[in-house]
DNA sequence: TTTTATAATTGACCGCGGTCATTTTTGATT
DNA sequence: AATCAAAAATGACCGCGGTCAATTATAAAA
């Protein structure tokens, strides 16, 4: 009979997350070392990583809470109501993804799984985001303001793969082109979502 | 005055080079260690590290040229006569790009770059896709057999995104789906370039 | 030939993520 | 209270990529 996590487990937990969040906070994603972890939370290294598979496993974590907050905010406000506010909708989506490219490669690198498991708030927060997608795609194509011959899932779908398109290029000019990610996703969604006859 | 490099240091870069390509062919690339290959090329390993910034940096120069040769591979065949067709002169390079996630990531970090170093295989190699893929769709635009609102070049890039967005879904099934990144590429292809009123 | 500046190479060393046999804590059982 | 098994935590240790001051090889200058 195995037993459920105990409240101190649990705790401990709790403070790596929470030291952990801190030194994002302080030194940015990429300054984070677990050895600076775990001696801030007076726990020793292997604690950190029987809570954790690995590095990614905890920033996972505190990235994809992150992105469900940025959710919580997309799915308050009210639906786009064209093709082209869409990409007002999904602007700070890609600008907390475009500041670091941590972010961009951890969220890459879970953002296709169908499979949620208990921590995996990454891969929960990619279904939410295509879920949210299909939903506003479908009410734009039964308003008809953009192309209605495909399923609004593939839509959906090929809009995350423009995000990381983007994405994708502006971490490639280290920043030496002023074009942001949101102003080059444009271009993409008008042609993506143009009707078709 | 700087001096050119000399003869010695070439051979010595070459025969990293070769040891490298051997040890993935035995091995696969994500068993490549630097370790190994300076070992069995008789060097010390400061001396990969001044041939090469980095693995990723040596690895470029092999998974570049391998797609160099897959380009070759695409360009002396005939052009695609339409849409579908493309999918199947795309295979080659989704095969080889899924077969390892090494290859895919690395191919990602740098497949956005337009500035070409002389060691940047990868670098030309992305121009060089690009530019392919303008041609073609060019000719299939003034054949009419594509949609026509949109340049060439956006289309291309586009083919970009979606290419690197099966991949990426390939890669976090890991394999427990048995859509391979050909055919999940289709429908998106199919909807990117239909013509558009 | 000797000298000299620079190119090329070396390998001890470091940082940091991750492991695992061992120890400590905890909560149920007697 | 004493005993015991599972859970949790520990920290010495390892693998491997990457660095850099010191050393050696090389080609031009004197």
């Amino acid at each position: 009979m195995t037993r459920a996590p105990q409240k101190r487990r649990l705790e401990t937990r709790a403070r790596l997350l929470e030291v952990a969040a801190a030194i994002v906070q302080e030194q940015g994603y990429s300054g984070l070392r677990v050895e600076d972890v775990v001696a801030r939370a007076g726990v020793a290294k292997g604690t950190l990583f029987s809570h954790f598979k690995d590095k990614d496993g905890l920033l996972a974590v505190l990235i994809g809470d992150e992105v469900m907050r940025l959710l919580d905010g997309m799915e308050a406000g009210a639906p786009p109501q064209g093709a082209a506010e869409l990409t007002a909708r999904l602007a700070p989506h890609l600008d907390y993804v475009g500041q670091d490219r941590v972010i961009f490669d951890l969220l890459l690198r879970y953002s296709g799984t169908t499979a949620a498991e208990p921590d995996e708030v990454v891969t929960a927060g990619f279904i939410r985001q295509v879920t949210l997608l299909t939903r506003w795609l479908e009410v734009l194509q039964t308003a008809g303001r953009i192309r209605q011959d495909q399923p609004p899932e593939l839509l959906a779908e090929g809009i995350q793969a423009f995000l990381n398109h983007v994405l994708g290029v502006w971490f490639c000019m280290e920043h030496d082109d002023e074009t942001p990610p949101a102003k080059a996703l444009e271009p993409y969604l008008k042609a993506w979502l143009k009707p078709a006859r």
